[in-house]
DNA sequence: ACTTGTCTGTGTATCGTTACACATGCTGTG
DNA sequence: CACAGCATGTGTAACGATACACAGACAAGT
């Protein structure tokens, strides 16, 4: 795998000597070529190239000036759900794309759901720290907090020396769930999951405090505002909480409560790919969007507008974005400004 | 952001001061805390936390150790594209899985297309590097071997230093195509880029020597094999390159060809998401599957399955974990063995 | 009592680079 | 012609941690 892994990594002292020049100037030609003269320029650079410098060493370079040139990730419990997990793909779109900006890597730290994972957030050799969206128990959250580092949170849980990047989710859960539930007789919520544990499983008026992931609580509370608005009683909605964020999980889930009498007439999605499975399910089972059951999703994916469905339309990206300028230090301005959503109406709700 | 910018980071000296003891105790009370009695660490545990000190500086560490504690992954020319690329993503798990139970962390290496990008591989603090596929040129790949860290590379290019991930696509195309083009008589094939430009468009016979991307090249090899081999002529075959693997992308793209006396009968994509895209047009456009058209995709995902598509199935997040395992000198048995892929026939090209 | 071994704590040198202050030579200007 | 000002090259002292070798204390075995 390796090139040649007997030779040991030259240093710049050696590519000093083969071009008869100072370490210094070594070090100028590749951080402030400028200062150096072209003619000898060229000289390190060959010396360079003969030995086989690959460059200053990262973690030397590092040490001495203070910075690490990477921002940190942590994206909540396990990495494989994270990756798996559409919504934290496209927030990653955005954080990169800022990074790439400053000529910043992007680190990833590697979470397991390991009590382990707090030294994993103490080692990494990064500038600043991104919190995807994660559980209020969560010892990630105070171990990036311990480390000093300038860090912003997304979604949740709050913290008293972190921003956090977030819509309104109760709010929006309210304006989407009013569409659908004024009308509904046997609602159905399709959720997220509550805490770090992600059982599955449907429960009859959950109390959306027993939620310690933020977001899925917000809309919960978020869901039950709508529904207690248009004279209903909380116990009266299902909620169907599904273990991972995915159209496949959510189609499995959905087989335990489409059938039957009971069928849901209304089914509120925390996004669109859970709104979308559950769609495949209910054509499976031969009922009609939105004839039968009105059907929303969340965050206004392509797949959801080529789907007709009704969504919150809230940008991920942007946010990953946001979150990435806030750890940096840019951006004085609107700081505090409230990231945008809004409603987007389609035929998944059209009566 | 920050938590407290303003004071400095203190270092191990100070917390050895702190807690009287000296430094090298303070070390080995984080790098192997069983050579430090349990008393003597509990105080310098104490004294760390007083003084809010995060632990050992990563950048230091990593210089006086000689390993980065963390894996380079290059994702081809623009990260947006890459955390946009659903196979991207699932490679990503399985590189990000290995990681983890290495307790290593995942650099990904912000690539823009600039030149600077090369700098970019250079600086990055890592153990070794993953390179996702790209295309033949790609100054990317010279950089990553010139680091002499150990590299595997996936898809391709091929690279004399470095070992290459991948299935046989030429074979697979061949197979696939076989399925749905031994009786087309207008065939499309809809592609991935040919190179790093990504120009889109629809084109009759185009060389597949032409396509920088290895991936891209030997499943149009495959594909024209397969359509030689029914007898037929490869200039007959249009070409549909799409910019990008996404579903939206393809759909856009099939409406260029999808319409009039020379609608496809048989197309056969080079991934699930490019096929899905297809379908939805078609669907729009009036025709049936496989009534009207014969579809294909490429890498079995979840939404496939659900579709009915006909595809090659290989499974990448299996491939991230195999390029990073190979990156770490894992597995010294049949790291030669090929690849698996099969061919999953499904509704989509049932005639 | 003496050797042997284990457990725990301690200096010192060093990892490879860059910040900083300084030295030199050359150009242009009053 | 002297002197400022710029361009270019050079030592030295950190940056913060760990590998290594060694020292003392104590227990156990002969």
């Amino acid at each position: 795998m390796a090139q040649d892994p007997s030779r040991p990594r030259p240093t710049m002292a050696e590519v000093a000597r083969a071009a008869k020049v100072s370490v210094m100037t070594v070090s100028y030609t590749y951080a402030q070529p400028d200062r150096v003269s072209e003619r000898t320029r060229a000289r390190v650079r060959e010396a360079a190239a003969r030995l086989g410098y690959p460059g200053p060493h990262p973690g030397a370079r590092s040490l001495r000036r203070g910075r690490a040139g990477s921002l940190g990730v942590v994206l909540g419990e396990h990495l494989t759900y994270a990756f798996e997990d559409p919504q934290a793909t496209r927030f990653l779109a955005g954080v990169a794309e800022v990074c790439a900006g400053h000529g910043l890597g992007l680190t990833i730290v590697p979470i397991t759901g390991a009590p382990s994972d707090t030294d994993r957030v103490a080692e990494a050799a990064v500038d600043g720290f991104v919190v995807w969206t994660t559980s209020d128990d969560d010892p990630v959250v105070p171990a990036v907090a311990a480390t000093g580092l300038p860090a912003v949170v997304h979604g949740g849980p709050h913290h008293r020396d972190m921003p956090i990047v977030a819509i309104d989710d109760r709010k929006a859960a309210r304006a989407v769930a009013a569409e659908v539930f004024a009308s509904a007789r046997r609602p159905v919520v399709l959720s997220f999951p509550l805490d770090r544990a992600r059982a599955r499983g449907v429960r009859n008026g959950l109390d959306p405090a027993e939620a310690t992931f933020r977001v899925t609580r917000e809309r919960l509370r978020g869901v039950r505002d709508a529904w207690e608005a248009a004279g209903g009683r909380w116990p009266q909605v299902r909620v169907a909480v599904c273990a991972r964020n995915s159209a496949g999980e959510a189609a499995s889930l959905a087989t335990e409560f489409l059938a039957g009498p009971d069928a849901p007439d209304a089914v509120m999605a925390m996004s669109d790919e859970l709104a979308l499975g559950l769609m495949r399910a209910a054509t499976r089972a031969g009922l009609a969007v939105p004839g039968d059951l009105a059907v929303t999703g969340w965050d206004d994916t392509d797949a959801a507008a080529a789907a007709g469905l009704t969504t919150v339309a809230q940008n991920l990206r942007a946010q990953g974005a946001r979150c990435a300028q806030l750890v940096l230090g840019e951006e004085a301005t609107d700081e505090t400004a409230p990231i945008e959503w809004r409603l987007v109406l389609r035929d998944s709700t059209r009566r």
